[in-house]
DNA sequence: GCCAACGTTGGC
DNA sequence: GCCAACGTTGGC
């Protein structure tokens, strides 16, 4: 099993919104180091963090867990859609997307000012300058460390 | 294949 | 809203 941390600004979509509705596709990912890590390191089963971004209170926010495997994303051929894509080929779709589901909101946000300054984050991808993938993978220590942070029972 | 111009991300 | 740091595009 794999671990990741996934970005989404809560203006559009939040964990409220995944614990409503349950499971989600992760769709409008527009970025082909992450297509790819969807289509070749996804896998059912992996967990992922749930991190708010462009927000009042930037972090780490709740626990997912992936729930499909990686399959064209449909808002690439919606002309009224804002990830629209029409250079992309529906024979041969050039974006995908994976299914995750609501495992887990934290009583807690563990900040992003808290793992920048905890020496036990210095190699976690996304305190490393310059990096601004939107999805990154993440140790099973990094993980765990976190969780314990969040304060959850 | 190079690289300038442009677009996007995301913290502040 | 600013802007640094990327990624993408397209002319050559």
């Amino acid at each position: 099993m794999r671990y990741w941390l996934m970005k989404s600004e809560p203006s559009e979509f939040s964990i409220d919104d995944l614990q409503r509705v349950g499971t989600e596709p992760w769709d409008g990912v527009r970025n082909y180091q992450v297509r790819n890590m969807f289509r070749d390191e996804f896998k059912v089963g992996d967990r992922a963090l749930f991190y708010h971004s462009n927000c009042q209170e930037i972090g780490v926010v709740g626990e997912m867990v992936v729930t499909s495997e990686a399959y064209p994303d449909p808002t690439q051929f919606d002309p009224h859609d804002t990830h629209y894509d029409p250079k992309s080929d529906p024979a041969n779709p050039r974006w995908l997307l994976v299914e995750v589901s609501f495992v887990a909101k934290y009583p807690r946000v563990v900040t992003l000012s808290e793992l920048r300054s905890d020496k036990r984050f210095a190699d976690l991808a996304l305190v490393r300058k310059g990096n601004r993938l939107s999805v990154l993978p993440l140790s099973k220590t990094h993980f765990q460390t976190i969780r314990q942070l969040s304060k959850i029972k």
